[in-house]
RNA sequence: GCGCUCGUAGCUCAGUUGGAUAGAGCACCGGUUUCCUAAACCGGGGGUCGCAGGUUCGAAUCCCGCCGGGCGCACCA
């Protein structure tokens, strides 16, 4: 089933060709409900083109209007604004015509596939392997494995690129400095472990500075690294694989799949993208295309340095070397020839915003990225400390990601042990392994969920009270409305997978028909999320949807559920919440969160 | 100096790309439990949307100029 959004504005376009002119119909979800449930703004901006009145416009689309089934007559109100009321017989067979789900984890909720289904990439993480992961790392991890999620869910073949740092002067360092401590490795590179890749960093970097022959060494290395020579290769192999194994067991605790591609697996196509440059600077076919100062660049109106000079794109260095314009420019080469990506997708950092911005208008300038692509740069903010400051140690040193995931698990922890023992309440003990899957959940929820609620372009402060607080639009609160609603299932003794399929769905409590509403806008916030890649217009939205099920089962203001009558009343009220929860339950999961049943 | 970004209730933040009387949570004040998870719900107070102009039926949103915070301005990625 299409999303009431697009049905109204499906029905609104027609109606304004009837008219004859063309135009958007402008359906957005009223604010207030004393407007109706949707309206079109589309009358004031047609009355201008069409030389009439606003509201004769409005008069005139609604008297072309076929809408009798959606709902009730429209009404035109202030300056021509169409208000819409959606019949409840409409919205109980929309809820109807979902299909129940045989299997929660593939639940779709009635959504269905996006028509045009294309293949993505998207770029995400990427750390640097000499280190490890800090909390500079999360949002990219959260961000970018929520989009990709949303877009999979939508039908795309998303391609999630790990964009891993292993190449560089750093890791001559290193592996000159692993070689020296661990010999044995070259033989049994499978061995390796390193507990604490931060503190081996350190040491290496400190006998880098202090040791001018192991300078010199690591310097060496690098060129046998370059060059390929085999005993070398092994020793940053296994480091890299090492590194990894610290990144993955990141990953799995966060659900968080993809694929690793380090700097090193586009060596080959680095020095492609520099020879194709090379011959557009030699042949003359793109005047942008030539060397400055020694380096190979291109060049791109509307770009200046500090003094005002042109600034170009450097895509070699006047010493020959690579940076990360090269790496970039071959990661689209790959994204597109290979992978035939028509969208790809950057999440990272704010702060590299006038790069891609580069990036995207020389790929297009010289003509390797088509319109036909989508290339867009997903920034977002800092992370600040809960004070606002710059996100760090109390010795001003980078906080390890593990140790804040781990502290988010002990936080919750102690927030679910804490509750107040409440004598009304059914009395839930849970085993120690209940307890570790309620905090792990908890504590990595709040983390995430708080960090995708917040709009992507601002800072936002760290504050693990507010993100582990049982009210307001957090994961906790989330988690609990998800949990109390199986509980409800469980206690009612209902298995909605054995439901028939002809079951009504009776709406006429007005707490029922508003959930019934919200329920069926899940479909325009995944639409919004796959498009303009805002997860917190998805956050927001399932916020919603919990407050409005609390209020459908609200003592004083909702409905009896359990104890309902007549049966068909109960049965209609329990398919309502099972909607909610499986709504509940996808949207989560998109936003790569798992629920728990009881907590 | 140029560019980007942010500035919205006491605090933390939304605001669907120009729509109706600017929203939510926390905090504060008040109310609701013989009844399905009160970890909930309902109501109330609280705003010159940084400042000043402009565009138009209509501006937190778009344009111009200021003020303040953050970030970026070719051989680190």
């Amino acid at each position: 089933m299409k999303s009431i959004l697009e049905q109204l504005s499906h029905r609104v376009r027609g109606a304004i060709a009837l008219i004859g002119v063309e135009g958007d119909p402008q359906i957005q979800a009223s604010q207030d409900e004393k407007f109706g449930d949707y309206q079109s703004n589309a009358a004031m901006g047609l009355a201008k083109k069409l030389g009439r009145k606003p509201r004769e416009v409005a008069e005139a689309i609604v008297e072309k209007l076929d809408i009798d089934d959606l709902c009730e007559k429209p009404e035109i109100a202030g300056p021509g604004f169409i208000n819409f009321r959606l019949k409840p017989k409409f919205l109980a067979k929309a809820l109807q015509s979902i299909p129940l789900a045989d299997d929660l984890d593939t639940d779709r909720a009635g959504l269905l596939p996006a028509e045009n289904a294309q293949v993505v990439a998207v770029d995400l993480s990427s750390p640097n392997l000499a280190k490890e992961m800090h909390v500079g790392h999360l949002r990219s991890t959260v961000i970018g494995d929520c989009v990709a999620r949303v877009l999979e869910f939508q039908g795309h073949t998303v391609h999630r690129e790990n964009h891993v740092g292993d190449w560089g002067t750093q890791f001559g360092m290193l592996v000159a400095h692993l070689r020296r401590i661990r010999p044995e490795i070259i033989d049994r590179p499978d061995t390796l472990e390193i507990a604490d890749l931060e503190s081996f960093y350190v040491e290496a970097k400190a006998r880098f500075d202090a040791d001018e022959k192991f300078k010199e060494e690591s310097r060496e290395t690098v060129v046998a690294l370059q060059r390929g020579d085999a005993t070398t290769r092994r020793i940053w192999q296994a480091f890299c694989n090492e590194s990894l194994r610290h990144c993955h067991a990141i990953y799995d605790r966060l659900g968080v799949r993809l694929i690793d591609r380090g700097e090193s697996f586009y060596n080959d196509l680095m020095n492609e993208v520099v020879r194709r440059l090379e011959k557009l600077r030699d042949s003359g076919e793109s005047a942008a295309v030539r060397d400055s100062e020694g380096a190979l660049c291109i060049f791109l109106d509307g770009f200046t340095t500090r003094e005002g000079e042109p600034l170009p794109l450097m895509v070699r260095k006047s010493d020959g070397g690579f940076n990360y314009a090269t790496s970039d420019l071959a990661t689209i080469v790959h994204r597109v020839e290979v992978l035939k990506a028509t969208r790809i997708v950057y999440v990272v950092g704010l702060a590299q915003k006038q790069h891609f911005e580069m990036l995207f208008a020389a790929a297009r300038k010289i003509g390797w990225v088509g319109p036909e692509v989508r290339l867009e740069h997903l920034g977002f903010g800092n992370m600040l400390s809960k004070a606002g400051t710059p996100f760090k140690t109390r010795e001003g040193g980078t906080v390890k990601l593990k140790d804040l995931l781990d502290e988010a698990v002990a936080r919750a922890r102690r927030v679910v042990e804490e509750v107040e023992p409440d004598e009304a309440r059914v009395q839930r003990s849970f085993t120690p392994q209940q307890m570790d899957n309620i905090a792990e959940t908890v504590g990595l929820a709040a983390v995430k969920y708080f960090d995708l609620s917040h709009s992507m372009t601002s800072d936002y402060r760290f504050d693990l009270d507010t993100m582990l607080a049982m009210e307001g639009n957090t994961a906790p609160y989330m988690l609990y409305a998800y949990a109390r609603i199986r509980s409800i299932g469980r206690k009612a003794g209902v298995d909605f997978r054995a439901l028939p399929a002809d079951a009504p769905v009776i709406l006429e409590h007005a707490s029922e028909i508003a959930l019934a509403k919200k329920i069926l806008q899940f479909a325009d916030a995944v639409e919004v999320v796959g498009r303009e890649l805002k997860p917190n217009v998805l956050t927001d939205y399932l916020y919603d949807l919990a407050k409005a099920f609390s209020r459908f089962y609200d003592k004083r203001l909702g409905v009896r559920v359990i104890d309902a009558s007549p049966e068909a009343v109960r049965f209609s009220r329990l398919r309502l919440c099972d909607s909610t929860a499986r709504v509940l339950r996808l949207g989560l999961r998109l936003l790569g969160i798992s629920t728990i049943e009881q907590m």
